[in-house]
DNA sequence: TCAATAGTTCAATTATATTGAACTATTGAA
DNA sequence: TTCAATAGTTCAATATAATTGAACTATTGA
């Protein structure tokens, strides 16, 4: 049973949010995640189908431990969302900002 | 003679400036040239005495062909300042709020 | 029961970061 | 003019992080 690991809001740091930011594939897993603005699996959120899966699920525990999406297993498939509240709550704006400019 | 590359603002990247500002050592230089809000030289910007200066040398190349910081040669020491202008022309106000929370 | 789905984990390779050592260029003093 | 000191760069070696294929786990649905 795997069970997903996420900081808490106080643990949240601006260099790892910038780090996972920092990555044009994880900004676009991102950006679809604001777009949709809701749940996602991760290989609906795949920023393109060539990647190997073992890169996309990398992708998202980096995005993961950086606080920036929660993971929650359901069935077969890992629900995805985006943690904006907590985000904004210890960085407000940051990441609006950011996105203002993505894509 | 060192001569340096500067990206012109149209080639300055999201995720390059996020990448450059995702590393604690170099917000701390950069921080560290906000408060002087003049040229510095890189030892004079340098986040901690027990660096390496080739790994200094190395965070400040990095700034410069993210296209945050503008270098110079002058005599013995560089001359460093902050490309606040470029990058507020480039992404109006992703600066300020990364700073905002910087250290 | 078993194949399909959705993802994780592992091991190997590739790429990036860090550092000491050797180098370059400039200055200032003997 | 020589030469040591200063301020950095570059190089080669090592250490750390990213990418991927292959094997694995867990869940569902036929």
């Amino acid at each position: 049973m795997v069970q997903f690991v996420h900081p808490s809001i106080e643990d949240i740091t601006l260099t790892g949010v910038l780090s996972a930011l920092a990555d044009p594939m994880r900004l676009r897993i991102v950006v679809s995640m604001t777009e949709k603005n809701d749940c996602m699996s991760c290989s609906e959120a795949a920023p393109c189908s060539s990647m190997a899966k073992s890169t996309l699920s990398h992708h998202f525990r980096i995005l993961r431990e950086a606080g920036i999406i929660r993971t929650v297993k359901v069935g077969v498939e890992n629900r995805n969302v985006l943690r904006s509240e907590d985000i904004n709550n210890r960085f407000p704006g940051l990441l609006n900002e950011i996105l203002k400019y993505a894509n």
